[in-house]
DNA sequence: GTAGGGTTAG
């Protein structure tokens, strides 16, 4: 696009005088009297739509319009001829507003460039300030043509050439179409041409809209961080507290991950302006550092709106207490409810629900059941009803400790008061109860219960009760009743296969169980646990090759088998005189990167004392760093030479298998028996 | 599209 020396051809201006009439001028008037925008909103459009058609014409535009499109390259005497045309219709003395709204009604931009062109050729010359106006037109309607992202960069470098500064408006379309033509490195130039005391806040603005839309983090905090010093000329407002808070929780890729400690900066800089983030935003944001681990930085957002005092809402609160919970800050959930307290934020059923969920996880029931009657006699600061969630934790709480009848109870009188029903989840939590403490005529009441009740069962309801019956040794009756839900359309999951397996493997049908793990195999996708179990089963049962079969294609299928399953090999091929597999597991298992545990030490020292090698035995102690319970028993057992039996019987009393290695190993812990080991 | 407890199974 030239702007160059491209003078109109004059061949219709006498024409365009001769249809010139008295109503031109009242045209004008009628221009100038549009309303003027105090705050003039450029009407960028993506450059795919069409031009639309210009707004119905005043005779005067039209005129205007039809001789700048018919003109070419034509004389100097030509385009004075138009000059005192647009002279003698008063262009000269219009305002910027005005020459903006002619040049906004002319078809293109490249027939608006000649306009404008024509008037500075030419004196008097309109000033700076209406040139850009000008400009500003031609921007505008660039923006609605095709490829308007080049169009654009190269009317950029024009009105650069031309000395013609930037309106706000130029600026905030340049920025906008180049954001949203990816033209990232074009940002941050547009607004550093545009004069600084025109750098508004809503242009900038719309630059930290495009910044973080673009991924510029960096850019777009340092825009920010103008906006948010004390002592700013354009401080935020609220359309960049909307644009930032939406922005980062949107989650642009940007050029770089921002920190939890960087939001929460941020949203104490917006805070000092007294704009925060709403409370559904805190909350999520709450809920997302929590979960990341990054509970500490939760907790001072959380502070920072405390202290700012920030809009704050009960949820937030909420979202913060169940974080501490899952990651056992208990001290500091205790802090927050009395802040809550203190800041006058009343507890709702949610918060009911953390602080009783984290009763019953910690066993303390008794303390659960106290504070579940506090809340209905509104002993907490106000009444709360507890809903069928509060009720469900506590009857699982009451369950998991044992006092199934209490349980039971509680589910009855949910019944009886009518105002919250049993839900699936309250029976499941019962027949799970009773089966796991053997009653497993109680859980198939119970089963028959709900079905009459109309509550429907689901996949751990049967679940529940295929595992008890399973671990009850009834792996027939579970499989029976497994096949006539899936004939009543409940179908299991691959946790009903494991039970099944499991449960056939512990009455020693391990053909039975081979085949429903292949039939499992056939239906879902094998995960960790169901091939765990298949491998203990089949170790159990002395059969090494079926196992490493198994463990083979464990490892094939993608799971890294862990150090529990590496111990479980490991000892059956011990158990069968495989020392040389046994050894292979073991370089495998430090080659993934996992140290031989206590298990392993005890399995190989056994090994190695009972074939009398205590050689090789001895080394392995040497290597064990943390002798157990266990390591001690083999010693005494097997290595009656290595220290006095009294001795180490006395030292033994002292030791506890740790929780840890308890769940390590559910089979083979817990019992001081060396029969596992043998 | 409106957060926050959450319940239960290997």
């Amino acid at each position: 696009m030239s702007i160059t020396s491209t003078a109109p051809k004059c061949s219709r201006l006498l024409r365009l005088l001769r249809i010139q009439n008295p109503n031109c001028r009242a045209s004008f008037i009628h221009l100038a009297t549009e309303k003027p925008s105090a705050h003039r909103l450029p009407k960028a459009l993506p450059s795919s739509s069409p031009a639309p058609p210009p707004p119905s014409c005043s005779p005067f535009i039209a005129q205007l319009i039809e001789v700048l499109k018919s003109e070419d390259n034509g004389s100097s005497e030509e385009n004075e001829k138009l000059v005192e045309i647009l002279t003698s219709l008063g262009i000269h003395s219009l305002s910027s507003d005005q020459l903006l709204q002619i040049t906004r009604r002319l078809p293109d931009a490249s027939t608006a460039l000649n306009f404008l062109q024509h008037l500075r050729s030419n004196s008097p010359c309109p000033d700076d300030d209406s040139l850009s106006s000008v400009f500003e037109a031609v921007f505008e309607l660039a923006s609605r043509e095709p490829n308007s992202g080049d169009k654009l960069m190269e009317l950029f470098n024009t009105s650069k050439q031309l000395n013609l500064p930037l309106t706000v408006c130029s600026a905030t379309l340049l920025i906008r179409c180049f954001g949203k033509g990816k033209m990232v490195d074009k940002l941050m130039l547009v607004f550093n041409e545009l004069e600084p005391r025109k750098r508004d806040c809503d242009v900038r603005n719309v630059l930290v809209d495009e910044l973080l839309r673009n991924g510029c983090l960096d850019d777009a905090l340092q825009v920010l961080d103008e906006m948010l010093q004390s002592n700013a000329q354009f401080p935020a407002n609220e359309n960049t507290r909307r644009i930032v808070f939406d922005g980062l929780f949107k989650g642009h890729k940007y050029e770089r991950r921002m920190s939890e400690k960087e939001i929460v900066e941020l949203v104490s800089k917006f805070g000092a302006h007294g704009l925060f983030p709403d409370s559904i935003r805190l909350t999520k944001w709450i809920t997302k550092f929590c979960r990341i681990g990054e509970c500490d930085s939760a907790w001072d957002l959380l502070h920072v709106m405390m202290d700012l005092d920030g809009p704050l809402e009960v949820a937030s609160f909420n979202a913060l207490l169940t974080g501490l919970e899952k990651n056992g800050q208990f001290k500091k959930m205790n802090l927050l409810m009395k802040e809550m307290k203190d800041k006058g934020i009343l507890p709702n059923v949610v918060t009911m629900g953390i602080s009783i969920n984290h009763l019953c996880k910690s066993r303390r029931v008794d303390e659960a059941l106290e504070l579940f009657e506090k809340m209905r006699a509104g002993e907490v600061g106000v009444t709360i009803e507890p809903d069928v969630i509060i009720h469900n934790t506590l009857i699982d709480g009451l369950c998991k400790v044992g006092r199934l009848e209490e349980g039971l109870a509680l589910m009855r009188r949910m019944k009886s008061e009518n105002n919250c029903l049993p839900s699936t989840a309250t029976y499941n939590c019962l027949i799970d109860g009773f089966c796991k403490a053997g009653e497993l005529e109680k859980s198939v009441e119970l089963f028959h219960e709900m079905g009459k009740d109309g509550v429907q069962p689901n996949v751990i309801t049967v679940n529940s009760l295929v595992d008890g019956m399973c671990k009850h040794g009834r792996a027939g009756s579970a499989l029976e009743f497994f096949k006539e839900m899936k004939e009543k359309g409940l179908e299991g999951n691959a946790v009903s296969y494991t039970a099944l397996i499991g449960g056939f493997f512990a009455v020693n049908k391990i053909n039975k169980a081979m085949e429903l793990f292949d039939e499992m195999r056939e239906k879902f996708t094998p995960d960790a646990v169901v091939y765990y179990t298949a491998i203990s089963g089949l170790t159990l049962a002395g059969r090494m090759d079926d196992a490493y079969l198994v463990f083979s294609e464990m490892r094939k299928a993608g799971f890294q088998p862990d150090i529990g399953c590496y111990n479980v090999m490991i000892n059956g091929f011990c158990k069968t005189n495989k020392i040389d597999k046994a050894h292979e597991m073991l370089k495998e298992m430090t080659r993934a990167g996992m140290k031989p545990d206590n298990f392993t030490y005890n399995t190989l020292i056994s090994y190695f004392s009972k074939n009398g090698d205590l050689k090789t035995a001895h080394k392995m102690i040497e290597e064990a760093c943390n002798p157990d319970y266990m390591t001690l028993e083999i010693l005494t057992e097997w290595l009656p030479g290595v220290g006095e039996a009294d001795k180490l019987r006395k030292f033994v009393q002292g030791y506890k298998i740790s929780d840890s290695t308890r769940s390590c190993y559910p089979q083979f812990c817990g019992q001081s028996d060396l029969s596992k080991y043998r």
